[in-house]
DNA sequence: AATGAATGAGTATTCATTCAT
DNA sequence: AATGAATGAATACTCATTCAT
């Protein structure tokens, strides 16, 4: 009754998502449990089962969301000329998915690469960084042209979340200004 | 009776490590329970137990022989002159542990990172990439130059286990040295 | 179907506690397990764990029902003159207590000594009842009559429940009275 | 070889009882491992074995000594006039068998009672206890006096140990005179 | 007189999931 | 839109005991 309580009607499954995304990140997604993800949101288990029939669906709602960005980079693309032009605006591009809320799904895949190949979404998120490598090189490629796409794309989400073997004295815009310089010059070749 | 049936002496705990290490690698560490090692070793769980005091233990053992490796090449490496000759060398070293039995190794942390976090070897792993990449560089370097050390080391790895995001109709000896290729290139800088 | 075959709802938590006192009782704390209190009950062990979160927890629930029968026992006393009469109702109140369902507290108490000392109501049960035998008191007595309150305390508990040393061939009625007649002289000194 | 380094010879057996008794009087018999006892003595568990054949005849061993002891209490009193002085002639030497070596057998006793119960010696070492008691009152004695017999056997033990309720700001030579006091004076009546 | 290697049965605890209400 | 109660299967780990050497 009191406005006060209520919480923001209809968006539970919203916050579900996000606490969820939080938590994957953070401690991984085997060892995340739809418990914690309950406590923290103050609902019970049972109330996630409302609005997901597994916890697989939770990450698959997740990955909707997010595939739909990359793949608004991948349409774009597709209908560009093959120029470096292009090449240096589809690393903007990626850069920012990466600047906005989506530094978690990345650090969750990064880090939780064993879950990801037994989830349903796993081969879909792979075959989506195949395509967007392949758009920065174009099909006949050398391979060794094809890996340095590849890791102009690992080397922005490396930027952003500093992980094991970077330095660590070193502020984050530093870091990413790094790493954007680093991937135009890898996709340039 | 049949000597064909017996299995070797006293070198069970040496078959633990590569069983391990083989389920780490393929599922990860979270998701390899002690059941499955010793199943398919046809032991007893109590008979792991017998060697190694705590599933952590395994891992630290495993790391034991791989630290000793990536030792020596440090070692080797701050004795010498910061040339582009040196680096070329570092990198095939790294290479060459790779070829070894290693692979599973990198597997393993690539693709358990979140593990490798709770891991007491953990820390003690990333440190010597950090070191590894320094060295690739030397200590006034800018940081893309560190960044891009770093990126050779990945680089390696990447092309030798074809994870996620790289072109899979082609030959593991060419992904390797493309592979090489493209960390030489790197560290060149 | 049948209103027989159903359990009465609602209160398993309950039922739990009380299976649960009374292997502790018999058995031990330590030598009861969980799977016994569930098999018992003829519910998972699941089931114990979605009431209690370990089972360290069920004991402080059990405790928590009798230290509030000690405690108003303390702290009638409290506001009573020191008199002899004071302390020999002091006894009679105790051995109510003994007289209800807390029987089996006591054995479980007497007999897991051990197990009472890891657990965190251990130093609590230990201390209220110094605090009693104080009561039985005063401050200022000598040591030997404070040890004489506290036998008055072990004599209503072993007239209780006939342990170790105790003859057999006689009534549980006519033993509970020699112990109240006993203890009732401890502490009158 | 080196003389140094020679264990003291074929008193293994012995020095297992000890340590044995210390860690069953301190952490309790179910919960003492042969793991403890043999990483204590710096031997393998299976070295147990080859003096012991079972956990509980260690223990069968620790009372066969103990035991004796008492018996010759026993024995001795059985020959004597059932007199007040006989009657405190046995709380002293009651008393002095704890003073020895055997306050662990008494701490052993009284808080792993749970265990006791399905050893083989327990119900042993509970029909001496009765014993002793007995020849404190003779038996045409009656309930309540029989009672306060057994009691006079409690108090040399609890003055020991300090134990439960007892207060703690008191030297042990104080609290072990307090404790002969009120043994002698329950054993007179 | 003792060890090294192993076992079988057990323990407390956790998790994703279900379902009647 | 959600809860309370429960399950079945799993997990890491421990223990007393055995036996060939």
């Amino acid at each position: 009754m009191a406005p006060d309580d209520e919480r923001p009607r209809g968006d539970t499954r919203h916050r579900i998502q996000m606490v969820a995304m939080e938590l994957f990140a953070e401690q991984g997604y085997e060892k995340t449990s739809l418990r914690e993800i309950a406590d923290r949101l103050g609902v019970t288990k049972a109330a996630l089962y409302y609005h997901f029939k597994t916890k697989e669906e939770i990450v698959v709602a997740l990955f909707d969301d997010f595939f739909a960005a990359i793949d608004k980079i991948i349409t774009w693309a597709r209908e560009q000329p093959r120029t470096a032009e292009t090449r240096r605006e589809i690393i903007h591009r990626y850069d920012e998915i990466l600047a906005m809320g989506s530094v978690n799904m990345f650090k969750f895949m990064q880090e939780s690469q064993h879950s990801m190949r037994d989830l349903s979404v796993g081969p879909q998120a792979f075959e989506r960084f195949r395509t967007l490598a392949d758009l920065l090189t174009g099909p006949e490629a050398t391979l060794p042209q094809r890996l340095r796409s590849f890791l102009a794309l690992v080397a922005l989400q490396v930027g952003r979340f500093a992980p094991l073997g970077l330095p660590t004295d070193v502020t984050d815009e530093d870091r990413r200004a790094a790493a954007l310089e680093v991937a135009l010059d890898l996709a340039a070749g």
